[in-house]
DNA sequence: TGGAAAGTTTAGCATTGGCTAAACCTATTG
DNA sequence: CAATAGGTTTAGCCAATGCTAAACTTTCCA
């Protein structure tokens, strides 16, 4: 039954939010992968590709796969066989995604979710909040 | 430089979080769906591909591509040029998803967050959050 | 009633993000 | 110092999610 009076306006503010979904989709993979170089090289000097397909959970090429898209994004540096590093960008996005995370981290524990719940869920959640909820949060 | 002693166990338990982001994102674009499709019904008594699409923001033939996916999966149920129906199924994941929608929504706004960016904002958290989360925010 | 308008679907393409298996380097060590 | 073990990359596949343009239905109205 097409052919209905249609009633556009509402709708296109509604999209707002959905498109912003997916767009932050695309740069929650990325951050994810920077964020993981950043502990990485922190913790054990270097950040190698098999270590970052063991913690992302994922196969060894498709850390190669993703490098490569995330070094034509100008986020990280690195030469065949050599370990990976961040480009300043990179470090910026890295230094970003650990900001929220903490603060959603410690807010879910404050909020008296267990460690292990606080720790998954503000990964997932870190993508996806605004800084006004961030300084609701802090 | 490769052939360092390698080190594993934390990273096994670590990679779990991203592996339920991954699979979260999958279902993520269902429930959308169906709960934007439960809505069009509620308010106008159906819901038709173009209406969805637009109030996604994606083009027409895209949703055709994915209510296919959502059909064999068992949400809805559809007949060329008709509009759209959700299954039992549908029906019970869309209210999950109102059910987790409103909590989210409820509790930024109790925060203090401006109704928009609590709309926005509820709209990606939705999906990442767990019961417990759930159940401390209420 | 017979088009034209408007909505829907199909066809074909691109990108992202996964995988496995095979080929390829590098560093250690015998 | 050469073989080998072990990490890295390549090749080739797949599914999901987008898009545009063209073909196809349906409905409404002149």
């Amino acid at each position: 039954m097409p052919q209905r009076t249609k009633k556009p306006g509402a709708s296109k503010i509604r999209s707002a939010a959905f498109q912003r979904i997916r767009a932050d989709h695309s740069s929650e993979l990325a951050e994810d992968y920077v964020e993981l170089i950043a502990d990485l090289i922190d913790e054990k000097g270097e950040a190698r590709g098999s270590d970052v397909a063991m913690r992302l959970g994922v196969a060894n090429a498709t850390v190669v796969k993703t490098l490569k898209r995330l070094q034509d994004a100008g986020l990280v540096t690195q030469e065949p066989y050599r370990s990976i590093f961040l480009t300043g960008e990179g470090w910026k996005m890295a230094e970003d995604g650990r900001r929220k995370h903490k603060i959603v981290e410690a807010f879910l524990l404050a909020l008296g979710v267990s460690e292990e719940t606080a720790r998954i869920d503000s990964e997932g959640i870190e993508h996806h909040v605004s800084e006004e909820t961030l300084r609701a949060m802090a």
